[in-house]
DNA sequence: GTCAAGCAGATTGTCTGTCATTCTTTCATT
DNA sequence: AATGAAAGAATGACAGACAATCTGCTTGAC
């Protein structure tokens, strides 16, 4: 037996639905940026206590996703541009990384998985559902950082992608978007099969300043 | 006034002080690797509640300082060689950006914390503290990534050398590595005041390639 | 009428105490 | 020696309580 398979079964907690019941409300966009979250009120919705809730909470403040600020309690953050521009910054950096090695290791199983998660965002782009477009395209990147090699990469790229859900979701609603950003991506996915990391690089950083340019023009446009 | 200008007083929470305390600790290297957290021996010697604990749990698990497993509780992470180079892997990435960047755009007041920070280390090397030693080498890459115009950055930055400053403690104490990592930080430290952002890029990849194989040697060596 | 002071309600920070569930260890049995 | 069961320990989760703080509103003064 391999010494380090963990075949521990976890139990789950009622603290951790709590925190993965809330981060999706957060990224389906259920709260206003800037709105607060009361305790009480989160309690009752989520039929559970108190204790429990606020260790949830403390997680996500820890993970960014909300604020907490002493003797006010947690709110849902607003990101000023400036902020927005860092997390796009930051992710270009980690998803051309990314991109780049997994062109070179990727093996023929995963690279179908990838082409299923771009034909799911094919679909998604014809739709009219942003959200779907959203999470769609998260799962490609997923496919793309999970065959990157490195899983600590993979898990401040889910992070990171996690705290502008939100722009990513408007701007995906932007006229023209979800078609360039599919031509975008299967750029991207025709590099990575062709094992070319040069090319993926290149491909996935235009993408990235193209997703960072719509977020702007969506933000400067007040959505 | 500064629209955004933040006058707010933050007022210390017990569950603020409480995670600065344990990360300090884990920083430390107190605990062993591996050592399971009791909550009832920990409320004790920090003199609060468990509640109040369990939150600070809950936010050093998501920051990944602690392990939490459910119904086993909180324990100190083992790293693996490979999680080890993972994260050297990405702190690379982002830490040549942020080298690159501070050299075209830090101020000279800022310049001369840096080389402050550099002659703190300078002393550390002399002596025989290593935990000294990682403090301030802490320091200096702590300024750099303070003026590379990216708070993204410097927040992922932060995480990841703290997950690994048991590591880097061990790989100072090596012999010869203080001395040689001096000589490195130095080299970063000329390129930044040149403002040669290519050498900065250059002198930081090595400085942490060198740090990264000083690790392996040390983790080899099964100190 | 406007502005400041103060008061009441709401909310959070923190604690104590309780109980069921699960894990760990020890001990007896085969 | 390996297995199994039982006792002890630790965690997961809840309820309730109280002080400190914040917020909004009313009241009062100018």
């Amino acid at each position: 037996m391999p010494p380090d398979l963990n075949l521990r079964v976890l139990p789950r907690t009622v603290q951790q639905e709590t925190v993965e019941k809330l981060r999706l409300a957060i990224f389906s966009g259920v709260f206003e940026p800037g709105s607060r979250l009361i305790e009480s009120q989160l309690c009752v919705q989520l039929g559970i206590s108190r204790p429990s809730l606020r260790e949830a909470l403390r997680s996500l403040a820890a993970e960014r996703l909300i604020d907490i600020v002493p003797n006010r309690g947690p709110s849902i953050p607003t990101l000023t541009w400036e902020e927005v521009t860092a997390i796009y910054e930051v992710r270009e950096l980690l998803e051309v990384e990314a991109a780049g090695r997994c062109s070179q290791r990727i093996s023929g199983e995963q690279l179908e998985a990838l082409e299923n998660t771009l034909h799911g965002f094919e679909k998604a782009a014809a739709s009219k559902d942003s959200l779907a477009r959203v999470t769609t395209a998260a799962e490609f990147y997923s496919v793309i950082l999970a065959n990157c090699g490195n899983p600590i990469l993979e898990e401040i790229h889910r992070g990171l992608v996690a705290r502008i859900s939100l722009f990513r979701s408007r701007s995906m609603s932007l006229e023209g978007r979800a078609a360039s950003s599919l031509a975008e991506m299967t750029e991207i996915y025709e590099a990575i099969a062709a094992g070319d990391e040069k090319a993926a690089r290149k491909a996935s950083r235009k993408h990235i300043l193209e997703a960072m340019a719509a977020t702007k023009r969506s933000m400067d446009s007040g959505i």
